[in-house]
DNA sequence: ATTCGCAGCTACAACGTTTTCGTGTTGATA
DNA sequence: TATCAACACGAAAACGTTGTAGCTGCGAAT
């Protein structure tokens, strides 16, 4: 009689190891140690208990988990944004090594704000996660103001940067070889026979842009090319370029009107399509009278027209970089602390359309 | 002496209740009361503890908060990829709506797969979240196995479904017109002048896909144009397309091949421009030869060459929605179970240069 | 002189686990 | 018969909170 009043009132709500042990009329700890197959119980219980357990579909409250164990198998991972690509394939590859080792992702947006990034740290240092991978958003590399992100570092929450890192702060990280990558992509253009070559980039706040930049120079240099500062152009979007597409492409279009050139780098896929764009309105063929390489392998890329040759930063293994380096330092028990680790993953042009041979 | 160990103890580490009633000496309740501005704490007794409390930046532990309240302030969103535009477009818009609620967002990523669908769901509904979003997987839809679904609502977990939807299953809903859209569009098409119409969609088995083409062939009939079935390309991708890329674009090869058409209803941005690029191909020119429009307005569709005219899903309106579904049903203190709701966003079709006028 | 009221605080239970340390019952050994 | 190990189980603490109930001392009212 009991019983049966008693099922309707479990088969709504998950039982418990408390429900479990009475409706068995054995001790909470007794079932715990019968559903993790301790040999303190005997055998004839273990089945009763394990029986029951599966008959309801019992499962350990995760909560009470992550109470009791100090940790949450939980990934907290802020990005500027996530309409966007490459920021997607970085989760993917989060999510799947994450996956692999029994962890789940929480994401939070920044939206290129820095109040906002701060704001989601602050949310989920509180016991929410076990650590972050983050990618700061472009406002807080212009501020320069650090200070959340050393501050859950000293609270013992581990980060794991990717992309856009900070030099400053001390923690795993994970990057392309920017400066030679776009070295590499510079010299690709120089052998495929331009002789005037520009780059559009980002301000320098952005460490990405900059490095980029730098490898530009410096595969001018290399070549004995000179240095023409009016090439270099420099977009300066705090926020979601996506939302200014009017205003970068009146940047470009007047680059284009000050300057005259067969080859071009643009620092992402996004500038690169611009570039293409306002290429054409001035009649230029491509890649007969101009040559573009774009930075980061999209649909973009792969769907323009034409095919856009890109940089591949293979986003999907920096995701899986990330989230190895964090959880192998979350579960590192050894008491020696680690060194922090910065791992370069590789590039690779990508060669399509837009560039010749 | 003590206090100055003390501190550096608890400087790492974020500080307890427990601690700080140590070190004030006083009690955990009186902490936990004086914080909370409790009025049976004495006034002297608050100052003290919450200038403590503000010096060691005390912020109480979300998960034994978690526990104690049996609410995780945290969403659940299990989505087939992320690195498509539609669906981050729809996080971005339940992220908005779930920050500005003080809940967090955690996301599974199905693949389109059946199993990984359920693994997630179960991983997840074991206390780590208040209530799911999800938009379910191809093979899920494929195999008609909703298990999963019925069960977690069973276990009193509320669901809601946004785009690609469950009949069966009784849950809040969000969700285009996903017929009359399309309707609209293939109107749009015969006004403009188009005489042989086809349209390019997915099996049955996916729920718009499936609404997509009945609103194409009730828009045939309404302008009582004879129904040609070869004109009607279902394509069969239980996987993320970007992966099949060949197989679709020799599908949509012999289609052309077999099919003259000035007109053409692509079920998603991808399908849209693989046509483009395979009408191209054919020599054909867009507009003047045939005119394309898409479903849902991603970056390629604004990018593209010609860009392409196509329909808006406003995913972050429908993030937003989905969000504002599920707050408010976890949030819904009444006892009266609310009835179910589908909500209907409304699209719009975006004109630009793949269609005449 | 006793009781009442009240301010200001503390104790304790509870949320769901796991784990350490008992404790009582057996059967065998000395 | 007394001792002891093995066995099968239970009680309790702990994780960090919050809320209810209880306790203490003191001034005022009876």
């Amino acid at each position: 009689m009991r019983g049966k009043i008693f099922w309707i009132k479990i088969m709504k709500q998950k039982p418990t190891l408390k429900v479990i042990a009475k409706e068995l009329d054995v001790s909470v700890s007794t079932v715990s140690k019968a559903l993790r197959d301790s040999k303190e119980i005997g055998e004839e219980t273990k089945q009763k208990v394990k029986a029951f357990a599966k008959l309801y579909n019992y499962k350990p409250n995760n909560i009470a988990l992550s109470l009791k164990n100090k940790k949450t198998k939980t990934l907290g991972v802020i990005i500027p944004e996530i309409v966007h690509h490459f920021f997607t394939t970085v989760i993917s590859g989060i999510e799947h090594h994450a996956n692999d080792k029994g962890y789940n992702v929480i994401v939070g947006l920044s939206n290129e704000s820095f109040r906002k990034e701060v704001i989601n740290l602050e949310m989920l240092a509180n016991g929410s996660i076990d650590g972050f991978i983050i990618s700061v958003a472009k406002e807080t590399l212009s501020v320069k103001d650090y200070h959340h992100l050393s501050e859950t570092i000293d609270q013992g929450i581990p980060i794991v940067m990717f992309d856009r890192v900070i030099d400053e702060i001390e923690c795993d990280k994970v990057i392309v070889d920017d400066a030679k990558t776009s070295k590499k992509a510079i010299q690709k253009l120089i052998d495929s026979g331009c002789k005037q070559i520009g780059i559009i980039s980002t301000k320098d706040y952005v460490s990405v842009g900059k490095l980029r930049t730098q490898g530009y120079i410096k595969a001018l240099k290399t070549n004995k090319i000179d240095l023409n500062e009016d090439l270099i152009l420099k977009i300066d979007d705090k926020f979601n370029s996506d939302d200014n597409l009017e205003f970068l492409e009146e940047q470009i279009y007047s680059y284009f009107e000050n300057n005259t050139i067969d080859g071009l780098f643009a620092v992402n896929e996004l500038y690169a399509i611009t570039a293409m764009k306002v290429a054409r309105q001035k009649g230029l063929k491509i890649p007969e009278d101009l040559q573009i390489i774009g930075f980061t392998d999209g649909v973009l890329s792969k769907h323009a027209f034409p095919p856009l040759t890109t940089i591949s930063q293979h986003g999907f293994e920096m995701g899986m970089e990330s989230a190895k380096l964090l959880i192998d330092r979350l579960e590192n028990t050894n008491d020696e602390e680690e060194p922090f680790k910065t791992t370069v993953v590789k590039t690779d042009i990508i060669e399509r359309e837009t560039t010749k041979l």
